[in-house]
RNA sequence: GCCGAAGUGGCGGAACUGGCAGACGCACACGACUCAAAAUCGUGCGGGCUUUGCCCAUGCGGGUUCGAUUCCCGCCUUCGGCACCA
């Protein structure tokens, strides 16, 4: 037995902090010197490097890789530091870890700085990459450096290649002609989702429209579900489903055709989520790239007009490009022909339109004014009748003397049959109906758009298509993938696309006839590229497929997704709709490729976005160079919690670094055991408490064990996290100076060990070196996580609040866990407390166990 | 306009299931150490008052409850998403 509170090594301490604080022996926290050692002596351990292995549960983290800017910024920090907090943490509580990091190095800043500086883009990305993964290294992150793949290299984009092929095959790619949106500043087509507020998503330059032969990708055949299947995602933020949900727009309605009068032959198809105001059409509108609309107006004399009034909404687009479309005046002209109503008959001139959007619906709309603001508006403009055809409760609605279109529910009126009946029944009813007369029935329209890959850039993956004069389209057969990007090119920014320049890249020979053809000049979209890289990383070396599967099955999905909310519905639909067809196509087992997802906030200073114009921009470079990764990392995760935004506080920092000092001084002298000198006399340390010190700091310890982890594991909250480890700290800084000669050695050792494994994910170098100091030969990133006593968390004793209607009037002590009367019992014994309730009639006694008494007395 | 989130000290934030509002950190003030400063250690720190204590206080106004930062209703402000989607 060795008995507690030995004076000998506590007087050791003792003795070591006097002579330290003589100024000899000390080394100051210096991380300049430790970080670069340990990221070496990690890198050449290799223990980050993931195998896969069934009999220990995996976990895959993963943070968005970046695109190689070449320049880490702090956003890149924050998610890196999150992604690896958690990758620490669970390799320390037994999980085989995937960490992987690469480049989505496709893209066009690469091109632009070729054409502007007249440098490779290979080796400017190339570049770019070394640099960048110099600045991640730095900051200690545990990435399987050996999984590192890059999208922009043939090694990958073979298989991006691949994949569109597989695409193809499945019927899911097409090529059409369409107006599409066009970047003037970037010199490309945008997708849908890239489009914000009218504006492009990288550059802000106005989105002009245009029209070209693209290629598509069918996300809309996936559209429902894409949408039911968020239901699945338990553990994304609500937001970005909802923002998901919105953008995929479903609606339900009905499908109505309606007959030309004039052309019986000819049909126009309408979309309509109002069937109950069938009655009400005055007017039918066309898009202006209404197909029909050359039939329609072929003979009728107003061909001239049409044409001019094409050219006038053209005009209108460019110049007025941009958001506010609503405002916009809604143009029209008739078409001298008029469309049969099915359901009564009757004949409403034909309109175009420019509030018609060809993308949408059948790009054909019933007019119905008083339902629908927009319609309204057209119609009082072009002196269209209003039908009013739902009276809503309690008014009567009159065509002539309406301000606005209402569009609630009511009765119907004006609507034959249907007259008296509730609108949301007549719906139903109409559709019936319609489905009947064979001119109809209920359908369904998204708004989601088939996803538009064309890029008329160089520096993408080409698509594997070939033309040939006499076999048409002909996709490259698998096995002569990779089609090659000509690297040394010279880029001129004038003739786009460039590849279309470039004739030994352009001339080939047909894969089906052998004969002279031409490549596919456009490269694709880079979010296709990073819409299956997370596959990828799980076997980056394989040369015969993608990904192997047996390997997939055992990694996927990607357990924590990190990263920002500016991809809610760009990448992260994008690969959501790639990993189902993958599922479809039997390749994967998964139908969603990410379980857990955390969006991470923005980082702020000053309240306002980082930006050089602003002069606020402070780098990760910076705060290495001044302060260690470590404080930088702290400061980080310690500011604000990871989903909101963070204000980036230079006296914050200061704070981290000074809490990291702190600890440091707590570990620097090593193990305390070094059995030189006696204990310190008597009086020589203050405030001596007696016994309570120790439990204290027992329950301290296991009581920030037991928070720590539940922070990390179940609530992401590093930031409580690292302010339970300050507390620890604190109460070990207590602990030392009210101890007295009832210090205890391994108490104290206890103490240490425990703060410097609870701390190892957020400031793994510090850790680590405070690990080895405290005598250890291994690393403190394979230690086991800590496991926390719960018995010594127990108390005897617990602190009540004793309240008179409500507001605290007292306190009391009680033994843990008492009951009803012994709590009532105790609370009375405070002297306030019965002055308080003297003659006052106490009306109910409210007790909660452990916590309070509270009595309600008649005022 | 529609959809969504958030409003708590001088500041960043905490309070997990309705139970002591303000943990932890920053800033500030005071004290110790020092010739002095820095560093460090310690103490205090929402506002008010008639200060053994009492009152007010979590954007504003109501409500539910013994008790509300937490639940409900209405409003205000800020931020984000969508924007002629028929």
């Amino acid at each position: 037995m060795v008995p507690r509170n030995i004076s000998v090594p506590s007087r050791a301490v003792f003795l070591y902090l006097k002579r330290r604080a003589g100024g000899w022996l000390k080394v100051d926290y210096n991380p300049r010197e430790i970080e670069p050692r340990w990221q070496k002596k990690w890198e050449e351990e290799g223990f980050y490097s993931a195998v896969s292995e069934a009999s220990i549960p995996k976990y895959y983290v993963l943070e968005m890789f970046p695109y190689p800017s070449g320049k880490l910024h702090m956003g890149h920090m924050r998610v890196y530091s999150i992604g690896d907090v958690l990758a620490r943490f669970l390799r320390m509580r037994g999980y085989n870890i995937i960490h992987p990091m690469g480049w989505d190095a496709f893209g066009m800043p690469a091109e632009n700085a070729a054409i502007e500086n007249r440098v490779n883009p290979a080796r400017w990305t190339e570049q770019n990459i070394k640099q960048m993964k110099t600045q991640q290294r730095r900051l200690g992150l545990s990435y399987d450096w050996s999984r590192e793949v890059s999208t922009a290299s043939p090694e990958y984009y073979r298989w991006t290649q691949w994949l569109f092929l597989l695409l193809y095959r499945r019927g899911l790619a097409y090529k059409k002609k369409a107006s599409v949106n066009w970047c003037p500043t970037c010199q490309t087509v945008l997708a849908n989702e890239q489009v914000e507020g009218g504006c492009c998503w990288r550059c802000g330059t106005g989105v002009e429209s245009r029209q070209l032969d693209q290629w598509f990708l069918k996300i809309t055949d996936y559209a429902e579900r894409l949408l039911n299947d968020l239901a699945q995602l338990e553990d994304w933020p609500e937001k970005v489903k909802i923002m998901q949900e919105n953008w995929i727009g479903r609606s339900e309605g009905a499908e109505v055709v309606f007959p030309v009068q004039e052309l019986p032959e000819l049909k126009l198809t309408t979309f309509t989520t109002r069937p109950d105001t069938l009655y009400g059409v005055t007017f039918m509108a066309l898009a202006p790239e209404h197909p029909l609309l050359d039939q329609l107006v072929k003979g009728t004399g107003y061909e001239q007009k049409l044409a001019g009034f094409l050219e006038q909404v053209r005009k209108e687009e460019r110049e007025g490009a941009g958001p506010a479309a609503e405002d916009a005046p809604k143009l029209g002209l008739f078409t001298g022909r008029h469309a049969v109503n099915p359901i009564n008959g009757e004949a409403v001139p034909i309109l175009v339109s420019n509030y018609v959007v060809m993308e949408y619906g059948t790009g054909a709309v019933m007019g119905v004014p008083a339902h629908d603001q927009r319609d309204f508006m057209f119609a009082r403009r072009h002196q269209l009748p209003v039908k009013v055809v739902i009276q809503p409760p309690g008014e009567r609605l009159q065509g002539e003397t309406l301000r606005e279109a209402y569009e609630g529910p009511g009765v119907m009126d004006h609507s034959g049959p249907y007259d008296g009946l509730q609108s949301e029944l007549g719906k139903r009813q109409i559709i019936g109906r319609l489905r009947e007369l064979g001119v109809g029935g209920a359908d369904i329209s998204y708004r989601l758009r088939d996803w538009l890959i064309s890029r008329q850039r160089y520096w993408g993956a080409p698509i594997p298509m070939v033309y040939c004069k006499g076999c048409g389209m002909v996709p490259v057969p698998e096995e002569q993938l990779p089609v090659r990007l000509p690297e040394e090119i010279e880029l001129s920014g004038e003739r786009m696309p460039p590849l279309s320049h470039y004739e030994s890249f352009m001339e080939t020979r047909c894969p089906q006839c052998g004969g002279k053809a031409r490549r596919e000049a456009d490269t694709m979209d880079t979010f296709i590229c990073s819409s299956w890289y997370f596959l990828r990383f799980i076997s980056p070396r394989l040369t015969e497929r993608p990904f192997d599967q047996k390997e997939a099955d055992y990694w996927m999905p990607v357990d924590q997704y990190i990263g920002g909310i500016e991809h809610a519905v760009l990448h992260l639909l994008y690969a959501r709709f790639i990993t189902k067809v993958l599922y479809d196509a039997g390749l994967v087992k998964v139908q969603e490729p990410f379980k857990r997802l955390l969006a991470q906030g923005m980082v702020n200073k000053d309240g306002a976005k980082m930006s050089k114009s602003r002069g606020n921009v402070v780098t990760p470079d910076e705060i290495v160079e001044r302060y260690g990764a470590d404080t930088g990392r702290l400061f980080i995760l310690f500011a604000a919690p990871p989903e909101r935004d963070l204000d980036w506080s230079d006296q914050g920092v200061e704070g981290s670094y000074r809490f990291l000092k702190r600890v440091w001084r707590l570990v620097e002298p090593g193990p305390v055991d070094d059995g030189t000198g006696a204990g310190p006399g008597v009086g020589e340390i203050e405030g001596n408490r007696g016994d309570d010190v120790e439990r204290i700091l027992t329950r301290s310890i296991h009581g920030t064990i037991k928070k720590v982890t539940q922070d990390i594991e179940e609530r992401f909250n590093f930031n409580t996290a690292i302010s339970a480890i300050m507390e620890l700290v604190n109460d070990i800084y207590a602990y030392r100076r009210q101890a007295g000669d009832r210090f205890s050695d391994s108490l104290y050792r206890e103490a240490l060990t425990t703060t410097v494994l609870l701390l190892a994910p957020f400031v793994p170098h510090l850790a680590e070196e405070a690990w080895r100091r405290l005598g250890h030969r291994e690393s403190v990133h394979l230690q086991p996580w800590p496991e926390y006593r719960e018995e010594v968390l127990q108390v005897e004793q617990v602190e009540i609040v004793v309240q008179v209607n409500g507001k605290v009037r007292g306190r009391a002590r009680v033994p843990a866990g008492s009951g009803e009367q012994d709590l009532i019992e105790a609370a009375l014994k405070n002297r306030r407390i019965s002055d308080l309730l003297k003659g006052k009639q106490v009306i109910k006694k409210i007790t909660v166990p452990d916590r309070l008494v509270n009595f309600v007395i008649r005022p």
